[in-house]
RNA sequence: GCGGGCGUAGCUCAAUGGUAGAGCGUCAGCCUUCCAAGCUGAAUGUUGAGGGUUCGAGUCCCUUCGCCCGCUCCA
C-alpha cells in the first residue's frame, strides 16, 4: 500500500479481541453514532442496521481505500505473476436482474434446499441428504431415516430397525429410498436419524435465502417474480462480454464492483456480521486456465497484506485454506479457496470470515453461456502456435476466474473491533485506534479556551484543513467546554490528531509564536509545529 | 424456524399493585491557559408494542416485536 509506514506503526500493537466485550463495542457504536439498529423507533427490524454519521464515513473510507488500491492503482502497482501491471476495471450492476441469472448461477437451486427438522432432537437435515430404510420385502412397520453416505448413521438406523423387528438384519437386507419420496402419512411412522421416538420429522420445507420481489406496479408475485441479488458477482459475469467488447481490456484482467446484496438469513446474528442486507467488494479476475493457480496465489497473498496494512495485525488475522470437502460446488476443480478471517470478540478464540478468495474455474461463464445460449469464450491473440508471418494464431478459451470477495460491513466491524481499546488511564475510558487513513474524523482543531483571540485563529485553520482534506473525512472544530472534555470525545470517535491553538500561538514575544500543539491520540504525546505547516503535517500522516 | 434468557431516559440503574426518578452523558450560559474540573439552567419516557385482570399495572396474566445465547445458514 502507498500509505505511510509511520502511520502503520501506530497500529502495530495487536490487542486481543477475546478480551473485548461485544456489548461494550456495540454501546460505543450507538453512543458515538457509528451504527444504529435499523427502524429503531418502530421497535427495530431483525437483521438490518443503519450507519450513523461516523459509521457512514468510516464505511466510505474503507470502500474508497479498496476502490483506490484495487481498481484505480491496480493492486497499488504490484506486478502480477506474469510480470505485468494488474489490470482492473469497475462496473456497477443492477441489484435486480433477470431471474434466469439466478437459475444459471445455481442460487435458485442451491438456495431452495428443502430442510427437515426433528422435533425431538432439534436437529435439522437437508431433505435430499436423508435416506430411509425398511426390511427388504416387508413394507409394514416403522421406517428408519439415516444420513446419506454416513456409515455411522446407516449402522445406527440398521441397529434400530433390527431391534424393532427383533432379529438381526444384514446390511443388504434392507430396501432404501430417499426421504423426499415419502408421503405425509409415511413420515408419521418414520424415526429420525438421531431420534428415539417415531414421527418426529417435519415435512420438508424450502428455505429460500433470496429476497423475492415483484416487477411492475401491478405485477403479480407468481408471474412477475424477481429477486434482490444474493451476491454482486453474477452482475460481473453477465457483463463479461460487454466489457471485453467495449473496452480495451485483454485477459488477464479483472472486473470489480462494490454494492449491496441481500440474503434472507435464517438467523441474523452477531451485530452486523451476519445481516440480511450487506455490502460486498468483489473482484472477478479472468485469466487463462493454465495461469489460474498463479493468480490465485497472487490474489490470496495480496489481499491478506492489504487488510494487514489497514491495521488488522498479528494473530487477529489469519489466512485459512479450505479443506477439499468444504469447497463450494463451483470451486471443486479449482486451485483452491481460502478465507481471510478475523478474530472477532464473538468468535474468539475462533475466527470469522472477512473475505474469501476462490478459484471459481470457468463455472460461471460456462453456466451463463449455456443458459443464455451465448458465446462467452475469449479469443486470445497472444497465444497459440505461430503463423507464417510470425504472429501467434490465437487461442479461443473460456477464462478461469479468481474471485477475491470481501464483506464491506464485516470489514468495518473488524476495524471497529480492532480499534476498540479500553484504557482506564484516560478520561473516556476507551479510545478508537483507527488507522489514520480510515478514521472518519481526520483531525480536530481547538482553541485552548474560548477567548484571547484563539477562536479567531483556530476557526480559519479548521476551514483551511476542511478545504484540503474534506474529501477524505471530517475536520472537527470545537470551542465548547474544557479542552480535556474535547480530547476525550475525539478519543471515542477515533480522531488521530488534535491541533490546539493556545496563548503561545498568539504571543509575538514567545519562541512558540505561530505554533500549535499536536496531540497524538495513541501516545497522548504533544509536539509543537508551526501553524503554517499543519496541512502538510496532516497530509504526511495520512499517507498522501 | 426451534429451545433458553432479557426488555424502564442516549448509557448504568431505582421505583411495596398507588404521583415514573437518580447519576453520567447531551444541549445552552458563565467560568476555564492542555486531558470528561466547577457553577446555573434545559431537553429527553405511549416503562419495546398490543390486549386482559384491577378502583388503580413499570410491577400480575396473555399475545406480539426486538435483542442476547445454542442449533442451522453464510460474504
Amino acid at each position: 500500500m502507498s500509505s505511510g509506514t509511520d502511520s502503520q506503526a501506530q497500529c502495530s500493537t495487536a490487542s486481543d479481541p477475546a478480551s473485548k466485550s461485544m456489548d461494550d463495542i456495540m454501546a460505543l457504536c450507538k453512543r458515538r453514532g457509528f451504527i444504529y439498529p435499523a427502524s429503531e423507533i418502530y421497535g427495530g427490524i431483525n437483521g438490518f442496521w443503519d450507519y450513523g454519521p461516523l459509521g457512514a464515513q468510516l464505511k466510505k473510507n474503507l470502500r474508497d481505500a479498496w476502490w483506490t488500491d484495487v481498481v484505480m492503482k491496480g493492486c497499488n502497482g504490484k506486478l502480477g505473476p506474469d510480470g505485468k501491471p494488474v489490470s482492473i476495471v469497475p462496473v456497477d450492476t443492477s441489484i435486480i436482474q433477470n431471474p434466469k441469472v439466478w437459475e444459471a448461477s445455481g442460487h435458485v437451486g442451491g438456495f431452495n434446499d428443502p430442510m427437515v427438522d426433528c422435533r425431538e432432537t432439534k436437529n435439522r437435515y437437508r431433505a435430499d441428504h436423508l435416506m430411509c430404510m425398511g426390511e427388504k420385502g416387508d413394507s409394514t412397520g416403522q421406517i428408519y431415516a439415516f444420513i446419506e453416505n454416513d456409515d455411522k448413521s446407516f449402522a445406527n438406523a440398521l441397529k434400530k430397525l433390527s431391534k424393532y423387528k427383533k432379529k438381526d438384519i444384514p446390511e443388504d437386507g434392507v430396501d432404501i429410498c430417499s426421504l423426499t419420496e415419502l408421503g405425509a402419512d409415511e413420515l408419521t411412522i418414520t424415526v429420525g436419524p438421531d431420534a428415539k421416538e417415531v414421527g418426529t420429522l417435519t415435512e420438508p420445507r424450502a428455505f429460500n435465502l433470496m429476497f423475492p420481489t415483484v416487477i411492475g406496479a401491478t405485477g403479480d408475485i407468481e408471474t412477475n417474480k424477481a429477486y434482490l441479488r444474493p451476491e454482486t458477482a453474477q452482475g460481473i459475469f453477465i457483463n463479461f462480454k460487454n466489457v471485453v467488447d467495449t473496452t480495451r481490456v485483454s485477459v488477464p484482467f479483472g472486473i470489480a464492483q462494490t454494492g449491496k446484496a441481500f440474503r434472507n438469513e435464517v438467523t441474523p446474528r452477531n451485530f452486523t456480521f451476519r445481516s440480511r442486507e450487506f455490502e460486498q467488494m468483489e473482484i472477478e479476475f479472468f485469466c487463462h486456465p493454465d495461469d489460474a493457480k498463479d493468480w490465485y496465489v497472487f490474489w490470496r497473498d495480496w489481499r491478506m497484506a492489504w487488510w494487514q496494512d489497514l491495521g488488522l495485525k498479528g494473530d487477529n488475522l489469519i489466512l485459512r485454506e479450505h479443506d477439499k470437502d468444504e469447497l463450494a460446488h463451483y470451486a471443486k476443480e479449482g486451485a483452491g479457496t481460502s478465507d481471510i478471517e478475523y478474530k472477532f470478540p464473538f468468535t474468539a478464540p475462533g475466527f470469522g470470515e472477512l473475505e474469501g478468495i476462490a478459484d471459481r474455474t470457468n463455472f460461471d461463464l460456462k453456466q451463463h453461456a449455456e443458459h443464455a445460449k451465448t458465446k462467452l469464450d475469449y479469443f486470445d491473440n497472444t497465444r497459440g502456435e505461430l503463423a507464417k508471418n510470425g504472429q501467434p494464431k490465437g487461442e479461443r478459451y473460456l477464462p478461469h476466474v479468481i474471485e477475491p470477495s470481501a464483506g464491506l460491513d464485516r470489514g468495518v466491524l473488524a476495524l471497529l473491533c480492532e480499534a476498540y481499546t479500553p484504557d482506564p488511564e484516560r478520561a473516556s475510558g476507551v479510545y478508537m485506534k483507527f488507522h489514520p487513513r480510515i478514521a472518519p474524523i481526520k483531525a480536530a482543531v481547538f482553541p485552548l479556551v474560548k477567548k484571547g483571540g484563539m477562536p479567531e485563529v483556530a476557526a480559519p485553520l479548521a476551514a483551511e484543513l476542511r478545504n484540503r482534506f474534506g474529501h477524505l473525512g471530517t475536520i472537527d472544530y470545537d470551542e465548547k467546554q474544557s479542552i480535556g472534555k474535547r480530547y476525550a470525545r475525539m478519543d471515542e470517535a477515533g480522531c488521530p490528531f488534535c491541533f490546539t491553538i493556545d496563548g503561545e500561538t498568539l504571543d509575538a514575544d514567545s519562541p512558540n509564536h505561530n505554533t500549535v500543539t499536536v496531540r497524538d491520540r495513541d501516545s497522548l504525546s504533544q509536539e509543537r509545529i508551526s501553524i503554517a505547516s499543519v496541512g502538510d503535517y496532516l497530509a504526511e500522516k495520512l499517507g498522501l
